[in-house]
DNA sequence: TATTGTTATACTCTATAACTATA
DNA sequence: TATAGTTATAGAGTATAACAATA
């Protein structure tokens, strides 16, 4: 249980992180904007899914999820396949193009934040990860009314 | 130094923390967005100055805060005072209205995180907060090229 | 009638470039 | 000539609402 003035400094740093964010995206390949890396990222995590499930995993509404998705699957790193359980569904697919993508991405990220925190410990990058991890586990189990 | 499996790990908590960001805005007043927030919470913090300075702080392009500072002064948040040194200038002051607004800013954050971080402990909120601020500090020590 | 997904519209945030006023 | 700030334009991300197709 932490008091206001924590939870005002913390405000201003997830508003600081606009900054980071910045950052990462300008290293981005043009073609593939963060929304496009984000979609292959999660199938890569999670497999093949239909729309909606991509949008809740996403965390943004359907109609968002649509873009990006049409975007990716204009590049050719998706499929979407007819789903036969229900007609109006599609099941999302990385394709070899998707990997290859999703190896570039990889490769750019590893790069910039090698340098970026080669003075941080192995602990101290994990200790972050788990904390982000749990922020967003505490704001997604109360989805707001 | 962290390995590329971590760092993998830590895009994906970056990425995931935009849910986080727009549940906070949310529940903002809708006359301030982020944008304004940041001004109005940046002159609380480091006192008067100028665009330039602001445009530093906030780590976006001085067009950027130009829009954010017009919005905010529209609303009169805050004033734009000559700069008696440089005529080209305009130093940025919060207006009683402003400080005001920065109240009603701090009890919708503190109440929001009040809730979602109920189980948190006061170490964990203040470990947060300390690793996002190096975070931004290991960005900002080497700005893009 | 309800749900899945798409599209149209609008708003926020951002960067680049052109412009003005002053240094 | 260089700098402080403004404005116009363009692009990415998002949400709401209206819509089509299917359940």
């Amino acid at each position: 249980m932490a008091g206001q003035a924590q939870y005002e400094e913390l405000v201003r740093q997830f508003s600081a992180f606009g900054a980071v964010k910045r950052e990462m995206g300008r290293i981005m390949p043009p073609e593939c904007p963060g929304g496009s890396a984000a979609v292959l990222t999660l199938l890569d995590r999670h497999g093949d899914m239909r729309m909606s499930r991509l949008a809740e995993l996403l965390a943004v509404d359907m109609s968002v999820t649509s873009r990006h998705v049409a975007h990716v699957a204009g590049r050719g790193w998706i499929e979407r396949l007819p789903d036969p359980a229900d007609k109006r569904s599609r099941i999302l697919r990385l394709t070899p193009s998707g990997y290859a993508q999703l190896g570039e991405l990889s490769r750019r990220t590893t790069e910039l934040l090698t340098h970026r925190l080669a003075h941080w410990s192995d602990e101290e990058v994990g200790q972050l990860a788990r904390l982000m991890g749990r922020l967003r586990e505490s704001f997604a189990a109360q989805p707001t009314p």
